[in-house]
DNA sequence: TATGTATGGTAAG
DNA sequence: TTACCCTACATAA
């Protein structure tokens, strides 16, 4: 589930959810502890940055979520009939509870270990704030494979297998075309398709990269493998050919090479 | 019941 | 570069 857009549907399911609520917080597994000295506080409201999702408390305690491969949100009514022995964290809030389930990280955290991290990340191009020409300077300066660049989270955050694959095939860009030698033309293609797929994606709650026209039927009924280019496939669903899988930043990377040359 | 897989990231070597 | 962490779910047996 959880690449960018996860993380910034989220944020906006739960601020409307929970937002100004004061809510009951605990962690059914026991693992998170510090659930306690948020039980009984106000949510004020909820940011997303990359894969990374805030919780902005009263008093000034911050509370941070990060999905990881594997975690994921359980929502329900308030208050759940059933919770998984393994929920990390549950909220509840007046109408709305939420369980999350298998997070890499569900911590509390201090302003100057919030700065840190936020001042790892690179521009999110779900955020209006993304400084495009920070990208292009980031990319300008490097002779490593697009295709790695694009999950490196300091360089752009929220891009995850899935949306690199279908953002390069769009492109047209080859994953090991290092990053220096694209031209102008090609970032601003590839940046203006990844602000698109990952808005889609907010507002899909799934992720959908073919154009719309190009699907047989309406957007819920779509199965995953087709409602994407080369991700996860065996043939390019824009040209039919063969998709080939390399390997790259340790994860498989579909890319279709009769489509992407550039 | 067992196995394999997954849209991620970190820390150790 | 490798090992390891987090869990649900689909499929095989």
């Amino acid at each position: 589930m959880p690449e960018g857009h996860t993380i910034h549907r989220l944020a906006l399911d739960h601020e409307k959810a929970l937002g100004g609520q004061v809510l009951k917080v605990s962690s059914p597994q026991g693992r998170f502890e510090e659930a306690a000295r948020l039980d009984g506080l106000r949510l004020k409201r909820t940011e997303a940055h990359g894969k990374h999702l805030f919780y902005l408390f009263e008093k000034g305690l911050v509370l941070h979520v990060h999905l990881g491969l594997f975690g994921r949100y359980f929502s329900s009514k308030s208050p759940p009939t059933r919770v998984r022995p393994t929920t990390r964290l549950l909220l509840q809030g007046a109408s709305r509870s939420f369980a999350l389930v298998g997070p890499t990280a569900c911590e509390l955290l201090s302003p100057s270990r919030r700065r840190e991290l936020l001042d790892r990340l690179g521009p999110d191009p779900l955020r209006p704030d993304a400084d495009l020409a920070a990208v292009r300077a980031a990319l300008a300066r490097r002779k490593t494979p697009i295709g790695q660049i694009l999950l490196d989270q300091s360089v752009i955050a929220g891009v995850g297998n899935v949306y690199r694959a279908e953002a390069l095939l769009v492109a047209g860009i080859h994953p090991e075309r290092p990053c220096k030698e694209l031209t102008d033309q090609q970032v601003t293609t590839l940046w203006a398709t990844l602000v698109r797929m990952l808005h889609d994606g907010v507002r899909d709650g799934r992720i959908i990269t073919v154009a719309p026209e190009e699907l047989p039927g309406p957007p819920s009924k779509i199965r995953r493998k087709e409602a994407v280019y080369v991700y996860g496939r065996r043939t390019c669903r824009r040209c039919e050919g063969p998709v080939s899988q390399l390997t790259s930043a340790n994860r498989t990377l579909y890319a279709c090479l009769a489509c992407q040359t550039g």
